[in-house]
DNA sequence: CGTGCCGTTGATGCCTATCAAGGACCGTGG
DNA sequence: CCACGGTCCTTGATAGGCATCAACGGCACG
């Protein structure tokens, strides 16, 4: 994180490490302070809800740490996990009256609350924030299409790889020697909702990516790359 | 549509049918006419391209009439149809520099188009085309979010239910006698394309859906909708 | 050391894809 | 006007991939 030196020093921003990617990088640092003087810090324990389908959307979130899953269920009960979000994703897009999904945490989770009415006055009087906004937006568009083909079209196995691909870009890390590790804090049931299948199923195709030496578990929480190269070639280079 | 009585006459968005949802409703008289001299209008026969996967996305269409199937192909030749834009509907919402899928003509097609570049700079002078802009960018993101759970979480049947409600939700014509009707300019293979399903499985649930007295086939392109709450039921009230 | 949750593995069945053939529709040309 | 070929749609037979049902195993927790 760039240190933003006109913010006084305990100033919560200051701590925090997602304002490259975050919305909040499109303010500079007097609007920044009085922007987030708007709303307040949320943190959730892992498994609790942050919102719930057709809760009314009367604040955004911006996620600074953790894990959140967005939710659409069915009537009759079948569970769609419609996106995974990382530190730097916004929360609240959609700009309806009601919640379309449910949020939950999947790990602990630290967020910067905005009154959604604050907000909206932030944006319109500055633009550069309206741009930012429209491109993040333009951004999850571009995601959701991905999805909507990886759902559509691919197998199981093309699935899984996606997904893996996809987290590692977005939350990966490399160790010292260079070995590429994925954490997974989400279940395999939360895995299988967002890729379509059933959780015996994600299973299995964990299972058999390791005997061919794609992948090697560390834990159920953490896999290492073997061969980076398969796994893309699995996936047709699209992160999901 | 409503007159705009400061335009000259013979402007061509004088006969524009889309004005109020398209992205133009959001410019006064004068400010429009400014706008639409910047781009031109654009006609392409049915079955023509617009642009393909991979191509520099130079520029932006607003859809004045016919509808346009947007297509994501795999290296190995699977298609998925990720959507089909109707009159009122914008192409390049995106914001990528190149196009990460193709365009193609379903029908007989009239568009307005906008050098991106050009574009741009309306935006940022105009901030209430940014705010339609963002807004049909959040609209588009929770249609595709509706159609992400379609493709993971429902059958056959199910799935052409909701592209049914949702095609007679857009284009959808009442007769006289209140009898609802839906145009299906798209082929068996587009919507099968489209619903993440084969031309076979998709003729079976037509034949399903009429045997069941759901819908009444006057053509191939021309569904009546017999049991409009069965329907609804099938789709689970969700438009895919 | 139980108990419970989650993940894995196995057996079976169903839904949809695939393969194949026939039918409807349309434009062209005799 | 009808024969013809092509394209798209429909219908049938079969196969395959994933879901479902069921049992077992690992790990954390009290």
């Amino acid at each position: 994180m760039t240190k933003r030196p006109m913010l006084p020093e305990d100033h919560p921003c200051q701590t925090c490490h997602v304002s490259a990617e975050a919305l909040c990088c499109a303010l500079d640092a007097d609007t920044l302070s009085d922007f987030r003087n708007q709303g307040g810090n949320v943190c959730i324990a892992a498994g609790e809800p942050l919102f719930h389908q057709g809760d009314p959307a009367d604040c955004v979130f911006s996620l600074t740490s953790g894990v959140i899953k967005l939710n659409s269920i069915l009537p009759d009960g079948r569970r769609q996990v419609i996106a995974f979000l990382f530190p730097g994703d916004f929360v609240g897009l959609e700009a309806g009256e009601r919640r379309n999904f449910s949020a939950e945490a999947v790990s602990e989770v630290r967020l910067c609350r905005f009154l959604k009415g604050r907000f909206e006055g932030f944006v319109s009087r500055y633009p550069a924030l309206a741009d930012a906004r429209y491109r993040k937006a333009a951004g999850e568009l571009a995601l959701a299409h991905q999805k909507i083909v990886m759902l559509g079209r691919m197998t199981a196995a093309e699935r899984l790889a996606s997904f893996l691909a996809d987290v590692h870009r977005r939350i990966g890390r490399k160790e010292s020697n260079g070995v590429k590790l994925i954490p997974l804090p989400m279940s395999r049931g939360d895995i299988a909702d967002y890729l379509g299948l059933t959780k015996e199923t994600v299973s299995r195709e964990f299972t058999r990516l390791r005997a061919s030496r794609v992948i090697r578990p560390r834990s159920l929480a953490l896999v290492e790359i073997l061969d980076p190269q398969r796994m893309q070639e699995l996936a047709y280079g699209i992160a999901a």
